[in-house]
RNA sequence: GGGGCGGUAGCUCAAUUGGUUAGAGUACUGGACUGUCGAUCCAGUGGUUGCGGGUUCGAGUCCCGUCCGCCUCGCCA
């Protein structure tokens, strides 16, 4: 028996003959190697020596026996320290101290007969854990900074296998359907609409720019023009907005596009990609999901990407408010009542029935609900209760007498219940309840596990979304999806026909967009493009381009589209919110190997840096910066 | 760009009203220890209190500025 220890010298390279996490009791007797780092150790001097040795597929326990170890390995293995790097050989056999129940491989243990310490590793900034030192993990800046020793953590580990299973799923279900994967470019060119770009000098062409693309919308559109039918791609997608904890400025999208279909195709598609996923990853079979419409979704839950695990819905009670002297309803009901139902322009009352709110809802906590609706630009939240006795109480009651039982039957009143009360223009009115809606569930708790916690998994897709919306800085149209979504079939002729001028009827086209929602959450959004000059020229007309702008602009595409396009659509899946689902976390930090900052910035590799005047010089640019002090 | 929380030993945290030499656990180093498994026991090393300025006899603590991290509004499909 020849024991070796290569502190120095040539390694060995004791090549593994399984992994740490796969030793059983069916392996007792086999000479087997281990390669990976040092877990822990617990050590009793040079007689005797445990090292938990572990890889990114569990932990096992080997052991260094002073009665058959030289003296010299004693020594080094009373010194191993957490992240060394070992490589063992030694023969497998049923634990001597008794099993260890949280081990996978704790029944086994590995006597140890040759040994190699690979690399020594110099004190490390934190331990990489799950439980990190006092139960908690080391602050998110130092991980960040030394993100390759965060990511040895098992939960980090597990993360990274459960999104590489999400792309090998996704890669074989677009295979099966006959999808074809092609990359598109990175360095790309500047388009107006959407996110703030991130720009790229060009070095050969002095004074212009590449553009990172925000997705590649325009390069998938004309593949279909190219004729390859179904298109797909997990592509990496830049916007340079501010990030937020569900957010970063890099992130991945799982891109898809199909010619010759409806969107009815497109939606059965991406239901299945679902189904696929779910049972792949989760093991959970999808049930047919649920269309709603996007007005039904604003009407009774306030926002187009619903979470229907939970009530409170919206009631409008515009025409039972009329009949109230309340004078703040009085205002709002006086605005726009000449528009069609839904109009921006037109006043409405909502409410929202809080079952049992009358305990549950505090004084405190009502109060703040109007501070809370009036960030939504609403006046404020009107508050009453219904006592155990049936009457109202509190707030506006006395107004609310005359009409009692017609708000009993319109909100379905009990005793106990509260009343949060909203009036003002449409969209206000809608958005504020919306959110307050989700307030309210996360103060009285009746918000549900997600699924990766046992809770349930709520699909849902949302379809008839307005093409355009105002902006509400500029008062101008702007596309709700993008410039290319199709107006919804039945719709195309009135789109066309209408005055660019009248906002009533631009207002009610409805696009044939599609998002599918989860938990409340959007994960994945699409439409059906425009094939039709005629549509694509009017939606231009309308976003205040002229034709010379549009054709600036988009001649690449709108040039593609009149060689012979083919109908199509699309749809993209943002893939860092699926792998979040699926393990269980609100950080998309977490699911992403080498993430950012807030601001933008990588600790690992201090990303971004200054560049040198040759550089700069290079690509024809000179910085405006002034650094202060 | 706005609002909020935070930054003290390698790590996680404490430090009374502004008052003695800034502490604890853990990690690390040394020692003891032949069946541990969050090993245990003994001893020790370890501090620009993020950075800069100010108030004060005296600042981790108060004030101003600034940098960084997180959350959030704006922004973003």
């Amino acid at each position: 028996m020849r024991l070796v220890v290569t502190t120095e010298g040539p390694h060995l390279m004791l090549r593994r003959t399984h992994t740490c996490g796969e030793l059983r009791e069916s392996h007792v007797g086999q000479t087997v190697r281990l390669n990976g780092w040092v877990n822990a150790y617990r050590g009793h001097g040079t007689g005797l020596t445990f090292i938990d040795m572990r890889d990114r597929f569990g932990l096992t326990q080997v052991v260094f026996d002073g009665a058959d170890l030289a003296k010299e390995i004693m020594e080094v293995a009373d010194h191993l320290r957490s992240e060394d790097v070992i490589a063992v050989q030694g023969t497998v056999r049923i634990r001597v101290g008794g099993p260890n129940p949280k081990l996978d491989t704790g029944k086994i243990e590995i006597v140890v007969t040759k040994f190699e310490l690979l690399n020594k590793t110099d004190p490390l900034p934190f331990i990489p854990d799950d439980t990190g030192t006092g139960g908690k993990l080391a602050n998110e800046d130092i991980r960040g900074k030394y993100r390759y020793i965060d990511l040895r953590r098992p939960t980090m580990q597990k993360i990274l296998g459960i999104r590489h299973k999400v792309y090998q799923s996704t890669r074989r279900y677009f295979d099966e359907n006959g999808f074809l994967e092609i990359e598109t470019p990175i360095l790309y060119k500047s388009t107006p609409e959407g996110a703030r770009e991130f720009l790229v000098p060009s070095r050969n062409v002095p004074g212009s720019w590449y553009a990172l693309p925000q997705s590649p919308q325009l390069f998938k559109q004309i593949l279909m023009v190219a004729g390859c039918d179904r298109y797909m791609q997990i592509c990496r997608c830049f916007r340079d907005e501010d990030p937020r904890a569900d957010r970063q400025a890099e992130f991945t999208q799982i891109d898809l596009e199909m010619a010759f279909v409806r969107r009815e195709h497109v939606m059965d598609m991406m239901e299945g990609f679902v189904r696929r996923l779910w049972k792949d990853i989760t093991g959970y079979d999808v049930p047919p999901i649920q269309k709603m419409p996007y007005r039904e979704a604003m009407e009774r839950f306030g926002i187009d990407r619903p979470d229907t695990r939970y009530g409170l819905e919206i009631t409008d009670i515009s025409e039972i408010a009329a009949k109230t002297d309340v004078a703040f309803f009085k205002d709002v009901l006086a605005k726009g009542q000449d528009r069609p139902k839904f109009n921006s322009g037109r006043g409405v009352v909502k409410a929202i029935r809080v079952p049992g709110g009358a305990e549950k809802l505090t004084r405190k906590l009502t109060d703040g609900y109007n501070e809370f609706v009036r960030g939504f630009g609403a006046g404020g939240c009107a508050v009453t209760k219904v006592n155990a006795a049936g009457a109202f109480e509190t707030g506006i009651a006395k107004f609310l007498e005359p009409v009692k039982a017609e708000l009993f039957a319109a909100l379905g009143l009990q005793p106990g219940d509260t009343i949060l009360f909203v009036s003002d223009l449409y969209p206000i009115a809608t958005k504020s309840l919306g959110e307050l809606r989700q307030k309210v569930a996360r103060d009285i708790g009746i918000v549900p596990k997600p699924g990766s916690e046992g809770g349930p998994w709520n699909f849902l897709i949302v379809v008839d979304f307005p093409m355009f919306e105002k902006d509400k800085e500029s008062g101008r149209w702007i596309a709700m999806h993008h410039p290319f979504t199709a107006p919804r079939d039945d719709q195309a002729k009135a789109f066309v026909d209408a005055d660019v001028n009248d906002d009533v009827t631009i207002e009610s086209i409805v696009s044939a967009g599609y998002d599918i929602v989860l938990n409340g959450q959007e994960i994945a959004g699409g439409s059906v493009r425009i094939h039709d000059r005629a549509v694509q020229s009017k939606v231009f007309q309308l976003l205040g381009l002229t034709p010379e702008q549009a054709k600036e602009k988009f001649s690449f595409l709108l040039e593609a589209l009149s060689y012979g396009a083919p109908p199509h659509a699309g749809i993209a899946f943002g893939l860092d919110r699926l792998v979040m689902n699926f393990v269980g976390t609100s950080n998309i930090r977490d699911v992403i190997a080498f993430p950012k900052t807030q601001t933008g910035q990588d600790l690992m590799t201090s990303a971004p840096s200054k560049a040198t005047e040759d550089q700069l010089k290079d690509v024809h640019v000179k910085s405006t910066f002034v650094p202060q002090n």
